[in-house]
DNA sequence: AAGACGAAAGTGGTTGA
DNA sequence: TCAACAACTTTCGTCTT
């Protein structure tokens, strides 16, 4: 958490009036230090993931540098050993030489097959990195996800699946763990691999590794959604207070987190008279109106939140 | 006119035989 | 592999404010 003075697209906070903000880089969001409200989500983490104590270790880290040579890089990889035991001047080769070469191409070989990994590798990571920017998500979000797929490519499960739905799942995965909420479609809208690719893949990899992944809770989507509605904060407090209820009672199991998110805040904004439409709160959770409705009955007569409309 | 409500049919995914 | 199933969506007509 770094304290910082203005943003460039926000000076002062339009809950409070407050012109200090907080960069939370755990959860990619800048939020009011006064008030506490979110005033964007999906801040890109812009700071270096090292460390540097002195000028030498600066210099040593940064990556900054002369731009890549591809043409150098292509030309290294296509570089071939002849399969023909000729000379230049095509002779054959005999002897010594003829072995030496035989090793050579053996060595050639192998190296090239690693360095193929490797290739891959790198382009999975910078795919993760890619998605993970457009999503705002922190550094350590990345990694994980970063371990995921290099576990993946360690127990050799890549092959048949593509490079992109592993890294998209293994994204996936790691926001899931870190607790913070990115639903599938989000995912796949940075992706180049579908929605159903995506879970597809994942739900192989949670089971290959061997992880367990708890639910998300309709609460980690309630502040998401309350700020880019602009829903004021005790709102949003009562709603998640009614999750907690709902929790309790065995609402939530089962459902869509989205969408009991969703059927919180609209019955919050009912009960504290914030006009909030069926329609709106849909829109943003990515659900439909029916959903909500239905979630939204259910709560209310389970839990006897609004009596009066009984 | 906009929003809320609900019925009915359809969709995609999970589960268990 | 297939059918049953629950959650959710789409569509559309009706009621309320």
């Amino acid at each position: 958490m770094t304290a910082i003075k203005e943003s460039d697209n926000y000076k002062v906070c339009p809950e409070c009036g407050s012109t200090n903000f907080v960069q939370d880089y755990v959860r990619g969001e800048l939020v009011c230090s006064n008030c506490g409200l979110v005033i964007t989500e999906q801040i890109v983490d812009n700071r270096a993931e090292w460390r540097a104590f002195d000028k030498s270790q600066s210099d040593k880290r940064s990556r900054v540098g002369m731009p890549m040579t591809y043409t150098i890089h292509d030309k290294g990889l296509s570089t071939l050993i002849d399969y023909r035991n000729k000379d230049a001047k095509g002779k054959d080769i005999k002897g010594k030489q003829r072995e030496r070469l035989y090793r050579l191409r053996k060595w050639h070989r192998r190296l090239r097959i690693t360095d193929a990994t490797q290739r891959n590798l790198a382009f999975a990571l910078s795919e993760i990195d890619r998605m993970a920017s457009q999503l705002g998500l922190p550094k350590n979000v990345r990694e994980r996800a970063s371990l995921f797929y290099r576990k993946i490519v360690e127990m050799k499960l890549i092959r048949g699946r593509s490079m992109e739905s592993v890294a998209a799942a293994a994204l996936y995965a790691a926001c899931r763990i870190s607790n913070i909420p990115r639903t599938l479609p989000e995912i796949a809208s940075v992706s180049k691999v579908n929605k159903k690719e995506t879970a597809r893949i994942y739900r192989f990899m949670i089971r290959q590794l061997d992880i367990r992944i708890k639910p998300t809770s309709p609460a980690e989507f309630v502040s998401r959604l309350s700020s880019k509605l602009n829903i004021p904060t005790d709102v949003e407090v009562l709603a998640i207070d009614i999750i907690k209820q709902a929790k309790k009672n065995g609402l939530t199991s089962g459902r869509g987190p989205t969408g009991i998110a969703a059927a919180a805040l609209y019955i919050a904004s009912i009960l504290k008279n914030a006009q909030l439409t069926q329609k709106k709160i849909a829109e943003i959770a990515q659900v439909t109106e029916v959903t909500v409705r239905n979630r939204y009955k259910e709560l209310v007569n389970k839990l006897n939140l609004i009596p009066q409309l009984n």
